[in-house]
DNA sequence: GCCGTTTTCGGCCCGACTGTTTTCAGTCG
């Protein structure tokens, strides 16, 4: 069955091929192409059915052919052709970090090496010695970037709640032990990507070498890959490369700008200026010679006759053009949070557990708690639930701080237990088994979530879309956050689309540099939801 | 191969770092 998945992949194998064949702009061509299809909320073929795949930023009328192709047979002739005049291992150099297409093609089409292990070979048998442009250090290199591609396959993204606490770590280090007045992560970190191939630092510093010295004494540091006056590169015992550096404040705006990107918002960015008569750079906005802005990235985009841009929304997907009309709409952000509508109590739960749970809801003054009060697990198990705790919390309820109790049901399982009887409401547990949901099981009148909807699998997405245009007829929320039950970023776009509301996590009971709250957050910012598109980013009332 | 509120043709972001170079090419982000 195709897949906008798998599409992408093979679009990205032709640009590969493209690469090693020496062109020119063909190959970036297509992986823009790639980035669109992956992050379309749709599958191709439905695109396709509607005859709008030339809306698709980077599809024009050659690549729209393509997929067609693919759509109806699977398979792109195209790519076919390509794989059949490059030698596989050719293709394979490419994804081996520090070799480029130039340096494949050498290798290639110069000295007949066709893949990783007859570089290798050549290398031991000295035949790259003395040959022009392969010094002693770069022959080194390349054995050496050879070598660690063979045992760890292509480089792997690091999920962003992986990422998050690592990042916070760094953050406080350069922030406490490197007199650095600014810091922060840009990248794809920053912009709130599901995952994160690496991690961008940006500090101001009066004492550039201290900064560098603390970031290479990390204890998760495994090795400096390398150190310039304004940037070191290592790499973390995890694996994740760390970039960090070090910028002038009156170019800080600018940095961040840059370096945060994406890459084809920025193109976009640039082309804009070049259209102004400017030209930006990570250390300002330039009329000639002269720096117009820079300091903040209100000044960057302003200097462009552009509103600010919240980073989630930096993908190139018409946010440039909403920007240029006036300010865009304010996304939901943390003050925005007003309770949290999913609160697990489990059998561990305490007396303590309950105080630190009022404590933190009260700090953040939130109005109100939903808390799964019974219910049946994944299993079908009644939900173990601490009793006297959800006692103590319910007596507590207030005005001020509401306490509701929901009650959690798989609905295949238990559509009788739909009925009202009690609860303020109902978070639904959808299981895999399930093909359709329950679409008459819905009491009127009664709030319902629907939660742990794992779509990690893919085959679990028929399933998952199928909830998703429930909970559009029903009124219901789904609920979107980092982890294997939660929806992703893709999935809360398509959500608002149809008009379905959502539902954030907060973290209440989180300890330190807990990811649940900001990177749900942020994946609703990344699907463009205002305070009005998420459940308890307002006041909430249980009918 | 894509794209257009200066373009349907002629552009396509731009600077740091490294290594191998007597002034630049390749890679990366």
């Amino acid at each position: 069955m195709p897949s906008n998945a798998e599409a992408a992949e093979l679009f990205r194998s032709i640009a590969d091929l493209l690469d090693v064949m020496g062109e020119r702009f063909k190959p970036e061509a297509y992986r823009r192409a790639a980035r669109s299809i992956d992050s379309l909320t749709e599958d191709l073929a439905t695109v396709a059915a509607r005859g709008e795949l030339r809306s698709v930023p980077g599809v024009g009328g050659a690549i729209e052919e393509k997929v067609r192709e693919y759509l109806s047979t699977g398979r792109i002739h195209y790519l076919d052709r390509l794989q059949k005049e490059v030698p596989p291992g050719v293709a394979e150099l490419l994804r081996i970090p520090g070799l480029g297409p130039k340096t494949a093609r050498r290798f290639w089409v110069d000295l007949g090496l066709e893949g990783p292990t007859e570089v290798l070979a050549a290398i031991d048998a000295g035949r790259l010695t003395g040959v022009k442009g392969f010094g002693e250090k770069k022959i080194a290199q390349i054995r050496n970037a050879v070598e660690a591609a063979r045992g760890t396959g292509a480089a792997t993204r690091l999920p962003i709640e992986t990422a998050f606490p690592i990042a916070h770590r760094i953050v406080r280090a350069l922030r406490e032990g490197a007199d650095a007045d600014r810091v922060e992560v840009a990248g794809s970190f920053r912009r709130g990507r599901e995952t994160v191939g690496d991690l961008d630092v940006l500090v101001t510093s009066r004492d550039p070498s201290r900064a560098f010295e603390v970031f290479s004494a990390l204890p998760e540091v495994r090795e400096v890959r390398l150190r310039g006056s304004t940037k070191e590169t290592v790499v973390l015992t995890n694996g994740l490369q760390v970039d960090l550096r070090v910028v002038e404040p009156e170019s800080f705006g600018a940095a961040l700008q840059y370096f945060t990107g994406s890459k084809d918002h920025n193109v976009l960015v640039r082309t804009l200026a070049k259209e102004a008569g400017l030209r930006v750079n990570e250390y300002g906005v330039y009329r000639g010679e002269e720096r117009i802005a820079g300091a903040t990235e209100e000044d960057v985009y302003a200097a462009l006759g552009l509103a600010w841009i919240p980073p989630e929304l930096r993908e190139a997907r018409g946010e440039m053009e909403a920007a240029r009309t006036g300010p865009l709409p304010p996304l939901v952000d943390e003050p925005s949070l007003r309770g949290d509508l999913h609160v697990h109590l489990d059998s561990g739960a305490d007396a303590g557990t309950v105080e630190r749970l009022l404590t933190e809801a009260r700090r953040r003054r939130y109005a109100y708690l939903g808390v799964v009060a019974a219910g049946v697990d994944a299993g079908g198990q009644p939900i173990r639930v601490a009793e006297s705790a959800l006692e103590r919390l319910v007596t507590v309820s207030t005005a001020k701080l509401r306490v509701y109790r929901w009650t959690e049901v798989d609905p295949a399982e238990d559509a009788a237990a739909l009925l009202p009887s009690g609860p303020d409401g109902f978070v639904l547990r959808p299981s895999a088994r399930h093909r359709a949901p329950p679409v008459e099981a819905r009491p009127p009148g009664i709030v319902i979530l629907v939660a742990h909807l794992g779509v990690s699998d893919p085959s679990a997405t028929p399933v998952a879309r199928e909830w998703l245009h429930y909970a559009a007829r029903r009124g219901a929320a789904v609920e979107v956050g980092p982890g294997p039950e939660r929806l992703d970023s893709t999935w809360a776009r398509s959500a608002r689309e149809q008009g379905v509301r959502l539902v954030l996590p907060t973290g209440l009971l989180a300890i330190q540099d807990d990811p649940t709250r900001p990177v749900a957050l942020a994946w609703a910012r990344r699907a463009g939801a205002i305070p009005n598109d998420v459940v308890n980013a307002g006041p909430f009332r249980a009918s």
